[in-house]
DNA sequence: GCATGATCATGC
DNA sequence: GCATGATCATGC
């Protein structure tokens, strides 16, 4: 029936797919026209998803119907749709790559390779399209067709992505499916996805569960758009090949464990000598040396979506400062209606890997000990309490509370956003290079009638630092 | 000493 | 020139 392509050969496919990259589902010729109601529809508000849709109709012709199997069952080729966006210098994934729900039941009686994850995802055609806000999905244009191969992928990602399933699949058999975290696992995550909040799953060996799909991380997205657009190969910065049967937690431990009771002054010894000490960030590129990369990004970080933060402790194991987030759009985070959307749960919901400097009596600080971390749900909800306060001052258009001045006549701006006193876990405060560094309002301030306000973020409280996160060390 | 406002240093 | 991670500064 079908004449564009050979529909049990992946490479017949892939160059019927190639004729749409640089084009749109609009101006393609190879899409079958669409007609009004269809244009009418893609435009209307629920539209998500809308595109992948037409993607099997229009263009490719095929109606698959069978979630266990790949769209394109003959040649075992999954059909994927998604959205790039454009960053400061190139492109970047915008979104995980969803790959099919998690049946509970199912996993905990499977084996990698023969698992239905495997069977249905271990070849995707990916075609990925430039998201652009203003625009309709007909009008995104495709930027890339290419196959992602689980096959094709290097040794150690493919050991992770492997140890990735086995640790989701554990969970879960152990009873603890509502304690999926993305933050449990480096490329392969177990994402909650549901219409609604309220929706559960039961689990074989404990309490219902949200229901969770595999994904692949934005990240690791992020690293594979860039291998194919650039057609460059793809690193590896960390020296990871030394031992392919070694976890990544296994690798961060070996690098760290051996300059655990160093100070700062002798590790600048061994790895300072080109970073200079004033650098506020010098702890940090000194545990980035340790960790093996002279770079200050790791890729192995970045497509496991790790945040490694470096923290400085007094005495009294508190820190010396709470850790701060990227500032937020006051618009973003009133038009993020949905709190899992939000930019603040997916920064939350990544994997942390804190790393302790302590003081000594002497006043020096020395290298004491790390912890891969994720917040628990219960903290997510209190996060969510805060994001929610924080929505509404911004909606409600109170922002500033006082402006005194202090003794050298300098104006001083106090707001209302939520601060330390008003959560255990989380607040907010400015986060800009100076007071005039803003964005704008959602509705102008009461108080100085402005419509812009200096730039804030969310911030984790160094109390609940001490308590939560450094209490429990992995390695000391 | 804490809470909170403000800013620094760097890389990209 | 800005985003980011980290830290400084000061009034109460």
């Amino acid at each position: 029936m079908n004449q564009k392509f050979d529909q049990s050969s992946q490479t017949s496919i892939l160059s019927y797919a190639k004729k749409l990259v640089g084009k749109t589902l609009r101006n393609s010729d190879c899409v079958i026209p669409l007609d009004l109601n269809m244009i009418k529809m893609i435009s209307g508000s629920k539209t998500k998803g809308r595109l992948g849709t037409l993607l099997e109709s229009n263009f490719f012709g095929i109606n698959p119907g069978n979630e266990a199997t790949p769209d394109f069952e003959d040649a075992g080729l999954e059909l994927k749709s998604h959205p790039i966006k454009r960053i400061k210098n190139g492109f970047s994934s915008k979104e995980r790559l969803i790959l099919g729900m998690i049946d509970y039941h199912e996993l905990v009686k499977e084996d990698f390779l023969s698992s239905k994850f495997f069977y249905k995802n271990k070849d995707i055609l990916l075609l990925s399209y430039l998201y652009e806000k203003e625009k309709l999905e007909i009008d995104y244009k495709f930027m890339l067709a290419e196959i992602l191969s689980y096959e094709n992928f290097s040794e150690i990602d493919k050991a992770i992505i492997l140890d990735d399933w086995n640790k989701i699949k554990d969970k879960v058999e152990r009873g603890l499916a509502h304690e999926l975290s993305e933050g449990d696992t480096m490329y392969l995550g177990a994402v909650t996805k549901s219409a609604s909040s309220k929706n559960r799953r039961t689990q074989p060996n404990g309490p219902e569960a949200k229901p969770r799909a595999f994904s692949y991380k934005n990240g690791f997205m992020t690293y594979k758009i860039r291998s194919f657009l650039d057609k460059q190969l793809e690193e590896n910065d960390l020296d990871f090949s030394v031992n392919l049967n070694k976890s990544f937690d296994d690798f961060i431990y070996e690098k760290i464990k051996p300059y655990i009771g160093k100070s700062i002054s002798e590790l600048g010894n061994i790895y300072g000598k080109e970073i200079d000490s004033k650098n506020k960030s010098y702890n940090r590129l000194l545990i980035q040396r340790i960790l093996g990369s002279k770079k200050n990004k790791i890729p192995e970080f970045e497509k496991a979506d790790v945040t490694l933060r470096v923290i400085r402790l007094d005495k009294n194991n508190k820190p010396k400062e709470d850790v701060s987030f990227p500032a937020f759009k006051f618009q973003e985070i009133v038009e993020t209606k949905e709190w899992e959307q939000s930019d603040f749960y997916n920064q939350l919901n990544s994997r942390f890997l804190f790393v302790f400097f302590k003081e000594n009596s002497r006043g020096e600080f020395i290298l004491d000990s790390y912890r891969f971390w994720n917040m628990p749900i219960k903290d997510l909800l209190e996060a969510q309490r805060v994001w929610n306060l924080t929505r509404r001052v911004i909606n409600s258009g109170e922002i500033v509370r006082d402006i005194r001045k202090n003794k050298r006549g300098k104006e001083i701006v106090y707001n209302n956003f939520p601060g330390t006193k008003d959560s255990y876990a989380v607040h907010v405060r400015p986060h800009g290079r100076n007071k005039q560094d803003t964005f704008p309002l959602v509705v102008f301030d009461v108080f100085t009638k402005q419509t812009e306000f200096t730039k804030q973020c969310f911030w984790l409280n160094k109390n609940y630092i001490r308590d939560y996160i450094y209490k429990k060390t992995d390695y000391k």
